[in-house]
DNA sequence: ACAGATTGCTCAATCGATTGCAGCATCCCT
DNA sequence: AGGGATGCTGCAATCGATTGAGCAATCTGT
């Protein structure tokens, strides 16, 4: 246990500690990275005061030296919907591991929730000096922002789509062939009358609806109807339900831009008496962990987040050594389970 | 749209602005803070200068000229169990709220998951000199090491449980009551034979069995099973898909440590063909938005994670300023739906 | 015993901003 | 016109570490 208590004085620079060990403050510095270009006696010494002491170097000054930060920005912008909150089960999920690999590599995070009102939000992070490298979570409508930027900013990553030609190096799912996939897996289970319940502003959801679109033309159907749902946790639920009331008679088939709006769509509709699959079949997006434990379980397309995540980690950490690393778009997959 | 792009040199540092403006960099620093104190014409023509180049002081140096961050650590200590995750939706849920409150307020946020091996991990996040503040997420099993470090570090405030004669300052519902609360609820459903499912090493959690003993005890019921499970997102639904076969045939009332664990139960039983509420009543504890979109929906106890997450940082900042705050302890609530 | 290599440390510049103090104009008032 | 107040700007110290260059002492080999 270190005795910080018991001594009176704390010490609060190289400096001081230097003139208590009797030495320069350079060779303090180097006695704590442990350089063996100091005398192997004088470097214990004087890390032995330093651990009496409580003393560590001070973070903010070093980095100011070094000019590396060995932090990272996890950046999440709310353009379309400002009301969202951080809190979304997804974007949490993938922070966890984030964090993870992170950490794990030495690496602290710093995070920011972004409301993109001025348009130079993602510059002002970007050059706040205070990172080594960002990872944006998701695109939201914030495209050409995030294109600017990377022309001249190397280590950045963006989990999103990607779209022929762009500049800035995405980690994501294929979404139109996810969107497919649930349009195809409810015309198996005969449903014909199809919707998207969601909010199609951010790329990543417009692909979706596309993708499902896609599924109800080659069967033959008719277009999808689209039902917008805001995406503040706090208004989803009611938004969702209100929904459902309204188009519950005239829909069989609904395939949801999220679990999250999965499970609310499961609810209001059980709460309308229909049964799910048997009424109506639901496909959810993503395969989160949740997935899997609500009643019944979520038919969904999987994003492998876990694997999605260490990619962007492993992409930004090429950047930042300096290499490129090109963008990568991920296989979706369905998980069959109980809703459709 | 700043035009970062047409101008070819990008300019580094305020001395290469206050150069290209004719001026000294003092007079640059105060322009760009906007300090009455220089010319509005020269403050203005400096701005402009800084806009067309895209330039932006760095934030290291500013921060370490003035001692102030504006970054406060949220650090989540995983004392107890190592492999649970950030993904933790309670954990997620007050961060989300934290995040907004502290951005709200001018604050960044470094997120610190911290695996306690060393036993000065504390000390080194809190005099790593990059932070004004520290909130803890949870007290672990690391209750000495925070109230050695709140011996001489103010601004730190602890998501927890308060015992008598503490000094760190803490934020948290009446664990033990709300324990209780869930206790009483389960035996005026007519149940006697009572378990907690959960882990019974952080205070917190402890604080709740306790709870539920009480509740037993007062009825003049058996003391309630202890049922440990692994916090761990991966392994949890396993470990109390396990321990529902087990017992599921001694138990009719099941006290839930928190409503992700209820969650898993009511799915585990149903595979077993256990109807919730009708067979067995559960209890969930901490009100996550989720717990009314399940089905069936949760019955459980109330933390008001958005309150205490403003009191956490309110308390904060009053400790940030020099001031002193007393711990909070919330009321818990009994918040009834469909499984007990 | 002496050149040359090695070891161990100090000195001072540097990272990029902020800010107290001093100094120079200008202006106002009598 | 002279004295004082006021407004604006420059100078240089400062925050707390890192690190290359330089120097003295010791060691090695002949």
């Amino acid at each position: 246990m270190p005795d910080s208590v018991s001594t009176p004085a704390r010490i609060r620079n190289i400096a001081e500690l230097a003139r208590l060990a009797g030495v320069s403050t350079g060779t303090v510095s180097r006695a704590l990275a442990n350089k063996s270009l100091v005398n192997k006696d004088t470097r214990e010494r004087i890390q032995a005061l330093a651990r009496a002491h409580g003393f560590r170097p001070n973070q903010m000054a070093r980095r100011l030296r070094v000019q590396e930060t060995r932090v990272i920005g996890v950046v999440v912008p709310l353009g379309h919907e400002q009301r969202q909150h951080l809190s979304d089960p997804f974007f949490m999920a993938i922070l966890g591991h984030l964090a993870d690999t992170l950490t794990e590599n030495g690496y602290d995070i710093m995070l920011s929730r972004v409301i993109p009102d001025a348009d130079d939000w993602l510059e002002r992070i970007v050059d706040s000096g205070m990172l080594d490298g960002v990872l944006l979570m998701g695109q939201s409508n914030q495209f050409e922002t995030i294109e600017r930027v990377a022309q001249w900013y190397r280590p950045m990553v963006v989990w999103g789509s990607h779209r022929p030609g762009q500049t800035h190096c995405t980690v994501g799912v294929d979404n139109r062939q996810g969107g497919r996939l649930a349009g195809k897996c409810l015309i198996k289970a005969g449903r014909t009358r199809l919707a998207f319940l969601g909010e199609a502003v951010a790329p990543e959801l417009k692909d979706r609806f596309d993708g499902l679109c896609d599924a109800a033309a080659a069967a033959g159907l008719p277009a999808p109807i689209k039902l917008d749902t805001h995406l503040a946790s706090d208004v989803m639920a009611e938004d969702i339900a209100a929904h459902i009331k309204r188009i519950h008679a005239k829909v069989d088939g609904i395939s949801a831009a999220s679990d999250l709006i999965a499970m609310h769509a499961v609810r209001a509709l059980a709460d309308c008496g229909i049964r799910v699959p048997q009424d109506i079949s639901i496909t959810g997006f993503d395969d989160l962990p949740l997935a899997e434990q609500t009643i019944p379980r979520l038919t969904t397309i999987s994003q492998s987040i876990a694997v999605g995540a260490r990619a962007m980690v492993q992409a930004l950490f090429e950047r930042i050594a300096g290499n490129d690393s090109a963008s990568l778009e991920m296989e979706p997959k369905l998980i069959r389970r109980d809703t459709a």
